[in-house]
DNA sequence: TGAGGAAGATGC
DNA sequence: GCATCTTCCTCA
């Protein structure tokens, strides 16, 4: 399989953005969401942002002169690029951005630098996450990612929409400035993040081998990068498009549900002018899997979109992102085999679709979107420094699938798919994981990524004559190292432990009054860490078996990851946590698949007794703390207390 | 390529 | 000190 990453490469040099250069789309129609007081706020300073600007504005920003000859701005991000590993690409650095214009589209050209992954591209999703406002896939974010072109009349603030039909779709519009080159320009803002994130991403391929990679000053590369935004006075190293807007003004308020007024009309605005999803994509989006990409060049895309608009590639520190970019902006069609899908219009979808983090319901009217096979409740993402660890997959084979009922048109519908938090929150991006395009003989599903508000969402199909169900073999997870996405601005997750997500489906039904059904539904949880020894099994599910010798019962317990060392350690009444008895039994079974435990629950002292009482059962894999015990419950079928001095009777043993 | 495992680094 | 994270190695 290839993934989409190593696709990227193929773009490394040559990544493009496209802004269209239409005309305002027609008002969201989404949620009718308009209005929203704060949108004044920054907006009303766009500024033209000369190309060049663009550039030094958002992501793309270089950190060498510009092509006009200003100044770049005067932050880490330029030293960052001078920080670059590769001297070529330098070389390349300097030849200065070009903007030419063909067929309405203006190729930029930015030096590179050379990143190996984009931290902050990082995920884009990275960015969303988990967070609150902050979250690049937040609404708030949204707002201010929203695309224009370099002209002034292209400012979104001027005219929050494009076109929707004609542009390419979806891609076209965002990028480039981003609103949040704004005026305000925060340059701290972009330029932070692009800088030293660029430079970080070239750890992976940092001379420097070993385990862990150091920067040339000798600390360890993410932690000590003389780059590192953590030193940077100023500037925060998470841009982030939310920057401009978001930080200054949003920032403070960190609750994005609390506010959803605001947020609505927010990202209405955002929404309105993209008809493309990656419609809020901030500059500096980042390219997970641009990490290859030592330089990009400004090129038309070949299968760019028609409608006029401004792509930008990019050979620079952002390398990083490029990839992204390119995918996304680009012709969002960079990657891989063409599926003829891709290759067609598609079909409208309204400017102004709702924020990944956007609580939406599954089902609407006559509409249904729903997972008929779910996700295995595992799956170990990979690290960009690594290879693709394959397609998420179904429990029992094969890929999750998922299919939209009720439609009965004939126009084929886009799938969105994005990896989301699978916390007790609302769900939202995930901060450290990202979908992860798979593509290769083995996958049977088209697909291609675009960014949404920092995010990667990755696009499938739903065709009439596939009964509108798509198999999803061509998604896969990727894990963002927590260092890069915690040192973002605004971020307020934290990675460790946090390595669970749940994959997001997303459908936009236009209707023929014009405005857009959408729905959402969202996987069970999927543990993204590597499974270990040590490791905390998982019961799936309990069942008795059989009467026990001992006069008490048998019960089954079916899960994963039990370990030769797996045990039961001790049993609790459910009620009030009274122990009831500890046992060392281990399994007798070697395996970390999947395997069935079978314990002999103890004769009970008071049998018939018209209460039975639940217990809890908590199991463990060698030494671990009780907090890391799992636990799984039991109800006695006519018992209801255990006795707890008859421990010989207990055994555990694994069953295949 | 896709996994699985584990060494070494980090964080708590 | 231990749990977790990240990177690297190996194998089919």
């Amino acid at each position: 399989m290839k993934s989409a990453e190593e696709d990227a490469y193929c773009y490394n040099q040559n990544t493009s953005i496209s802004i269209p250069l239409g005309n305002p789309c027609p008002p969201s129609q989404y949620h009718n969401l308009q209005t929203s007081p704060s949108l004044s706020i920054s907006i009303s300073q766009p500024s033209s942002f000369p190309q060049d600007d663009m550039s030094s504005v958002g992501y793309f920003q270089t950190s060498g002169p510009r092509s006009n000859g200003a100044p770049t701005l005067e932050s880490p991000r330029i030293e960052i690029t001078a920080y670059g590993q590769f001297p070529e690409d330098e070389v390349e650095d300097n030849s200065v951005p070009v903007t030419k214009r063909v067929n309405s589209i203006v190729t930029l050209t930015l030096p590179s630098v050379d990143g190996y992954r984009d931290p902050t591209c990082l995920s884009p999703a990275s960015s969303v996450s988990s967070r609150s406002c902050h979250s690049d896939a937040s609404s708030y974010e949204s707002g201010f990612s929203y695309n224009y072109d370099n002209s002034p009349q292209n400012s979104p603030w001027q005219s929050p929409c494009v076109s929707p039909k004609g542009s390419s779709s979806l891609q076209s519009c965002t990028l480039g400035a981003s609103p949040r080159h704004s005026p305000s320009g925060s340059p701290r803002t972009s330029i932070t993040d692009d800088n030293w994130i660029g430079n970080r991403g070239s750890r992976p391929n940092s001379p420097c081998g070993g385990k862990r990679k150091y920067s040339f000053n000798g600390g360890p590369s993410h932690k000590y990068h003389p780059y590192s935004p953590n030193q940077s006075p100023g500037p925060s190293p998470q841009t982030s498009p939310r920057l401009s807007v978001t930080e200054d003004s949003w920032l403070p308020n960190t609750n994005q549900y609390t506010n959803s007024a605001i947020v609505a009309a927010i990202n209405a605005l955002t929404t309105d002018g993209l008809t493309d999803l990656a419609e809020g994509i901030p500059l500096k989006s980042r390219k997970t899997s641009l990490e290859h990409s030592a330089s990009m060049n400004l090129k038309v895309e070949p299968g760019g979109d028609e409608t006029g608009s401004l792509e930008l590639c990019q050979d620079d520190f952002s390398s990083v992102r490029l990839p992204f970019k390119k995918e996304t902006y680009c012709s969002g069609f960079l990657d891989v085999p063409q599926h003829p899908y891709w290759s067609k219009p598609k079909p409208y979808i309204s400017p102004s679709l709702p924020a990944l983090d956007w609580q939406l319901p599954s089902s609407s009217g006559p509409y249904s979107l729903q997972i008929d096979v779910q996700p295995k409740s595992h799956h170990r993402a990979h690290y960009e420094t690594e290879g693709s660890r394959g397609a998420v997959k179904a429990l029992a084979g094969g890929h999750p699938v998922v299919q939209l009922h009720g439609y009965m048109e004939s126009e084929p519908l886009t799938l969105q798919l994005f990896i989301g938090t699978a916390d007790d929150r609302l769900l939202r991006p995930h901060a450290f994981y990202q979908v992860h395009r798979i593509t290769g003989k083995t996958v049977s599903t088209p697909s291609h990524e675009v960014l949404q508000s920092n995010t990667k969402v990755l696009e499938i199909p739903l065709l009439p004559e596939s009964n509108m169900r798509a198999i999803i073999d061509c998604a896969g997870i990727l894990k963002l190292r927590n260092s890069d996405i915690e040192l973002r601005k605004g971020e307020t997750d934290i990675g460790r432990k946090n390595t669970r997500v749940r994959m997001v489906f997303r459908v936009h039904i236009n209707q023929p009054n014009g405005r857009t059904v959408s729905l959402q539904v969202a996987s069970n949880p999927i543990e993204c860490s590597q499974r270990s020894a040590q490791e905390l099994p998982l019961v799936d599910k309990q069942s008795m078996e059989s009467c026990a010798a001992s006069g008490g019962e048998q019960m089954l317990l079916s899960g994963h990851n039990f370990q030769p060392d797996s045990k039961v350690v001790f049993v609790e009444r459910a009620q009030d946590g009274h122990h009831i008895w500890e046992m060392e039994a281990k399994v007798n079974r070697e395996s970390s698949k999947s395997v069935a435990l079978l314990v002999d629950v103890p004769p009970y002292r008071n049998q018939r007794i018209s209460n039975p009482v639940q217990v809890n059962f908590y199991v463990c894999n060698g030494k671990r703390k009780r907090s890391q015990y799992q636990r799984f419950t039991y109800l006695p079928t006519n018992v209801n207390e255990i006795i707890r001095n008859d421990l010989s009777s207990i055994s555990v043993h694994s069953h295949a």
